[in-house]
This record gives C-alpha cells, structure tokens and sequence, in this order.
DNA sequence: ATTATCTATAGATCTATAGATAATGC
DNA sequence: ATTATCTATAGATCTATAGATAATGC
C-alpha cells in the first residue's frame, strides 16, 4: 500500500517537520515541496497526524538495525558499543527530521504513539544488555546500565542538536567542517574511556568486521 | 519595565512552549493559565513572538552564571569541569522549556536572536578554555578541545530529553526516581573519566567550594 | 487621569471535504 | 473503470486591534 508518491510526501514532510516544527508545517507547504496541490495530499493520507505517524514509526528502526547488527558482529562489549555509538551518533546526523520533537510529540500521545515507546524500550534494553555483559566480564567498571543506556542514547542525540542537515547548519556557533564520522568517534571514544576500567583498552577502529572504518 | 505580570506571562508560556511548542501554543492558553483575557496580553507584549523573545535572552543566563561560577571557584580545571556539568544538567533539568525547540528557533531567526548566539559563544569558549587548561597542564589528555566543549553542552542537554518537568515526565519508559543530581554526576563522572589522563582522578564531591554537595 | 482589563470582531490562515476533471490501464 | 489530480470552499481557529469599561492612585 506504500507508493513512491506517499514516500515523496513523507519525505518532504519529514524535511518541513525538522526545519519548522510540525505546527509550523502547513499541509501547503508539504504539498508545494512535492509540486501537488493541498487537496491531493488527503488522497495518501487521512489527515496531517498520519504523515506524522508514519515518520514516527521509522524513528527507531535505524537504531534497533544498528544495535542488533553491532551485537551479531563483534564479541567484545566494548567493541560493540563503540560501533553501536558511533553509527547511531552518523544515522542521527543524517535524519531529517528532529529526534526531540518526535519525543516531545509521542509523549503527548503514548496511546498512538504506542509502537514507538515499545520499539523504544527494546532499543534501550537491547543497550543495556551490552553495558551489563561488560560489567559482568570487568571489562566495564560496575556502572548503573539502565542509567547509562539512557546516556548513551541521549548522547547520540545530542550530537544532532549542534549538527543539523545543511540548510539548517549555517547558524553561528556551528563548526561545518567537521563530519558526522569524527563526531561519532569522538564521542564513541570520551564513553568508552569514561567506562573502561582500563582506558587504554578503547576499540579505535573498526565499525563493522567486514568493511572496516566504513560510512 | 518588568512588572511581577510580565513574569508571570513569560513562565506560564515558557511551560506552555515546552509542552506543545511554540506554535502549538495559542495566546489564548496562555491567558488562560495566567487568569487573563487574551487581548490583555496584548497589553504586556506586542505580539506572540515578543513573549518568545524575553524567553530566549533568559535561556543562557544560567549556563554562563554556573561557568564563571565555577571557574572562579576551583582551581583545577577537572573540578571545574565536573562541577559545571552536574550544575549545568541540575539546571536544564529544571528548565521550563525545551531547549532544543529554542536552539532550532533562534536558528531559524539569527538577526532577531543575536543576543541568544552572542551569549551561546561565550558560553561555549568559556567551556573550552577549561578543557585548553586541562589538556595544557597534562591533566587532561589531549583532545580537540572546540568538540569537547559542544560535546558537554550537547550532552547537558541532552539530560533534559528525558529528564522532564513532572508533567510530562509520566512518560513510558523514564525512570522517575532519579534526581537530577544524581544523573548530573553520572554524566559528569563519565565525561572526567573519558577526559583525564589518570581517570582515578576523577573529582567526587564538591559542586561548590562553600556549601558542599550542593543543590 | 492612569493603568489594567474586558467585549467584540476583523482579517488571516489552515484543515479537510465535496465534487469536477484529467490521466491511465484494461 | 480506476486512479490520481484539480478547483472551490465550508468551517474552525488564531492573531491582533478597536474601543468600552472597570480599578487604582492622586
């Protein structure tokens, strides 16, 4: 039942949603991205609130890929969550729309947004399980892992908040040069230092076993 | 020019924008929570968008208030470092409003929120010339100072995504229990411990040379 | 007299629908 | 015949103003 007409709309969507809000997104200004007219647009979608909805659902879908992919791939749990952090930390980046907004929109609304908040909580035990395997094998120093899951999420995301997609990146304050790989990197190593009990021990490297250093 | 109306306008909306974004707020819910009739707001501010302004100027007041603070406070930059971080996720936890929303709004509108980006750099160089005084006194590793500077504000930041004021807070998910502080020192503890050459340095205690373990 | 509030409403904007029309595939 | 688009518009909602009215302080 998904078209590439619907994938257009939820595209564009997507886009006018990060930039302006979804209240600051008019049904016109989604159907003059696309080069429809307004009324078109009820012929994919009942009304606004679906196109939300269906950008809502592919929020977690990245993560809980890059999570289940990161976990079959490495045996060590440092290893795992170095390349967890770092492809999530890239994904985030590359998102259209504004990961904090659609948190602030499916919490006023867990009943229709209820797939979200299980696909959310999965992802955030799937995380956990990683940091309680390292502290359980000494690799980690003994942490709170629910807490820390929440960290490492919430960092990841955080990274989004200071680099934006480029139409929205030319704001003062912002480096521009500086990719979502060294971002990723960068933070991936501060948690993984933070949370070893030795340090040195930090992956540097690889964030998939076949394809190393890839983006 | 500020009377105690003013204030009670700008905190009624600051709540409002938090919850449902600024133009998921109406002047309407607004007077409505201050008592008032909508046109009367009218008296106090020209328009919607001057309500946003008073908020925007007061977002970085705290941030910069707790850096020169702490600066001032202690001499080593690895208690400077982690006493601003927990005070500064103390802060944005209790944070009436979104402050991603207003990253992206100030974004969005540079010339009208000069101030916001004037203040946000400041912020940002004060917080880096920390870490430059670490890394220059070997206490911390050597690290790209500029990105670890944006990396704790972001990170700070990040707390409030899911830390929220208690009404929205009853969200899927959350954990309730947790007090800013505590989270504030995790995250500081991780941060010191990713930065500081010997981790077992890390600061514990003091959030405040005179009246320790502070709120 | 001044300060603060109210009622009433114009004007703009936005969502969503009804119903006509054009394009496509059999 | 079906699928996709359009025009036109009703109805809702929201911002902001005009102008009346009430409260306050001299």
């Amino acid at each position: 039942m998904e078209g590439p007409v619907d994938a257009e709309i939820v595209a564009a969507a997507a886009r006018r949603f990060a930039k302006h809000g979804v209240n600051g997104t008019t049904m016109a200004d989604i159907a003059e991205d696309v080069g429809l007219g307004v009324s078109s647009l009820y012929y994919y979608f009942r009304n606004k609130h679906a196109v939300l909805e269906r950008i809502v659902v592919e929020v977690n879908e990245a993560p809980l890929r890059i999570i289940t992919d990161v976990r079959a791939s490495f045996a060590d749990p440092a290893e795992q969550l170095y390349a967890f952090i770092v492809r999530d930390a890239i994904a985030l980046c590359e998102f259209p729309f504004d990961i904090n907004e659609i948190h602030r929109l499916a919490g006023e609304d867990p009943d229709t947004f209820d797939r979200y908040w299980t696909d959310r909580r999965r992802l955030q035990t799937d995380v956990q399980r990683v940091i309680d395997e390292g502290v359980a094998s000494q690799v980690f120093r003994p942490v709170d892992s629910a807490l820390m899951a929440l960290t490492v999420l919430a960092n990841d995301e955080a990274v989004q908040n200071w680099y934006r997609p480029p139409a929205v990146r030319a704001r003062p304050g912002v480096n521009q040069s500086l990719s979502p790989e060294a971002i990723g990197r960068h933070l991936a190593e501060l948690t993984l230092r933070g949370l070893l009990r030795n340090p040195e021990n930090t992956p540097g490297g690889r964030l998939d076993p076949a394809a190393p250093g890839g983006t």
